[in-house]
DNA sequence: TAGAATTGCGTTCAAATGAAAGCCAATCGA
DNA sequence: TCGATTGGCTTTCATTTGAACGCAATTCTA
């Protein structure tokens, strides 16, 4: 399939939306945004419309509205939105990621534990 | 201080090589880029010179040459695009986002075994 | 039932981005 | 010394983004 255009910045925080809710409305996206961040309801209506021509969400008529829902796997944009990062910023290395994770936001102790787990599964499951 | 712009993804790539040189012309971040992306002199120019405008880069002339160099420190960029990241595309938690990294990814076991005594220094170093 | 609100669809519009091109002065190699 | 190269500075230019409008149809609501 022909690779679709690229989530830009402010599409990623609607379709992350649209990820949690599995199916929404514009409204009901509009109204998942946090607080703080206050966009009209044109505008995300705009994102969606654009989302949905990028490829990204597909939609299906609920009387009236329109009902936005993913069309590509999320990790599958996810892998492609951090890679992409990590390129650019750490020249393809993820480590440096890590520690920055790491280091300058801090986890809590349950956070720490649960990324313990994981590493270990990791582990485990490799030779 | 005055919020500068935020750096765009092509900037990325590049002020990230002045990082790691510390100090470069346009020619040597020019040949510094990965072998596939290839970009045009001018191009290059034009991105360091926009990072300059927009606070990132500093300068000082050598000769007829000019030289970049960091005026905000790395990790405070990182930060802030890592941070926005995270908001955008995990609503603010950074779990997934090493859930990503770690099972999406994947690690070497030298990677591994960097990120456990990462993670032991970091429970060490508090209560 | 008449006006208010909600949504879709099409448009708009300025600013930012990605990617150079043009012109000119310094400089280097033959 | 003369042409090629290099770099600086200025400008260009299409596309994408971010953020909304306007209108028409539909649906609540007083």
């Amino acid at each position: 399939m022909a690779k679709r255009p690229p989530v830009a910045k402010s599409e990623l925080e609607v379709v992350q939306i649209v990820w949690q809710l599995g199916e929404a409305s514009v409204r009901q996206v509009l109204e998942a945004l946090p607080a703080q961040r206050k966009l009209d309801f044109k505008t995300v209506q705009t994102y969606l419309r654009r989302l949905e021509a990028k490829g990204y969400l597909r939609t299906r008529r609920d009387g009236r509205a329109k009902l936005y829902a993913p069309r590509v796997r999320p990790d599958q944009v996810v892998r492609e939105v951090v890679d992409d990062l990590v390129h650019r910023l750490f020249a393809g290395e993820s480590l440096p990621l890590f520690q920055h994770l790491i280091q300058d936001r801090g986890l809590t102790d349950a956070e720490i534990g649960q990324l313990r787990s994981m590493l270990k599964e990791l582990e485990d499951r490799k030779p």
